[in-house]
DNA sequence: TAGATTGTTAATCGATTAACAATC
DNA sequence: TAGATTGTTAATCGATTAACAATC
């Protein structure tokens, strides 16, 4: 309750990345301060809504004609965001989604580190890919239990999903990023966070046809 | 604004992709009608919602103690996501992300055709990926003109995002689904979809932070 | 002082939820 | 008929936006 900027609504969360890059792009180029109509300038927003952003995201109060000073709202920024977290974390299924992710060296910025990798055929299992081991999936929740893991990826078939949601649920992980094609079925305490790409193109689809009316 | 389905949110249109797997599931073993509170209860999410997306969806009404033909059903959901459509597009980007997605197979049942790949690298260049042709990116402005692309995925590097944007727009793009870890800066009339891992990531970080409160 | 930007308080908007009559 | 599920109309809730005084 204290320390918590949890009031912070789901929206506002996930503009911030978007405001947190450009602000270090402002520092890079020499710049010391930021106000908020410069920042909905830059990303098409209204100034009200930066505004309240800000307003939840920073430790001290903005200065009225000045703005925001950029080095401490980055780190009021890399905070909340929680990058200075360390999160470790497995990826199931090394297809070439999972591969793709495992090479992906910006998530460590992010305050995630895939630490381990699983997968069900024998002939991966043993091997590396991106530096990451890639083991067992029979050995998944007890390696989450022992490594104390608490975020768990999920880059397999959607068919399999569903089993090895479970399986990192017995290993007493706490959140779930699923990348399968599909909703997976927790108990309420686990957060499931899905990278849905068919809700993407959902949206996609809907507005082309909007357009050629 | 006949044929339109366009006053259904985007929250909705959303949810509809794991309502449709459902039904197809249903349908699979051998089910004929379902009803809200049945895909209430497998979701976890309240009757009166479902109830209400399905009203939205359904070209008939459901019957009262019954509940919707499933077969119906999923046609108005396929029509309504546009999983009918045949949307051309084309992918920038052949790294391990953009390989991945080339690779994928599932994009077709959702409508979408990735006709060609773009990359910088003249060693790729001229190769196939996923059965895809890789093309020079000096060629995709042109290409998505004669082509009449109207969807862009790109996957490169957040640096080289943008002047990818800027090509595809000069090329009379549409939509673009950006996975690249960046702000696109576009004419209002472009729809940008954004997957944006570092706002799931937010989302995911912000859940664990709560739990160890 | 003048003016840009801040924080606060109130209004609006859209999505979700509740209540309930209609119906097979 | 009884009861489950529907569609409709109204209430609630949360996020966005507007209005405006405070301040450097």
């Amino acid at each position: 309750m204290e320390n918590g900027v949890s009031n912070i609504s789901r929206q506002a969360m996930q503009r911030l990345p978007y405001y947190l890059q450009f602000l270090k792009q402002l520092e890079s180029s020499g710049e010391k301060v930021v106000s908020s109509p410069l920042i909905a300038e830059k990303f098409g927003l209204k100034e009200i809504q930066v505004r309240k952003d800000l307003a939840i995201v920073s430790s001290v109060s903005g200065k009225p004609r000045i703005g925001f000073e950029i080095s401490r709202l980055i780190d009021d920024m890399e905070n909340v965001l929680g990058y200075n977290e360390k999160n470790e974390t497995v990826l199931i299924g090394v297809g070439s989604l999972g591969t793709a992710l495992l090479s992906y060296k910006g998530f460590y910025y992010y305050g995630l580190n895939i630490v381990a990798a699983f997968d069900s055929d024998p002939d991966k299992v043993g091997k590396t890919v991106g530096g990451k081991p890639v083991l067992a999936i029979s050995e998944l929740s007890d390696y989450c239990r022992t490594h104390q893991i608490h975020i768990g990826i999920i880059t397999v078939p959607a068919e399999h999903a569903q089993q090895v949601a479970d399986l990192l649920i017995k290993g007493s992980i706490q959140a779930i990023w699923n990348f399968a094609p599909t909703y997976l079925s927790t108990p309420s305490s686990i957060l499931v966070q899905n990278e849905s790409m068919a809700a993407s193109l959902a949206i996609l689809s809907q507005h082309l046809k909007e357009k050629q009316h």
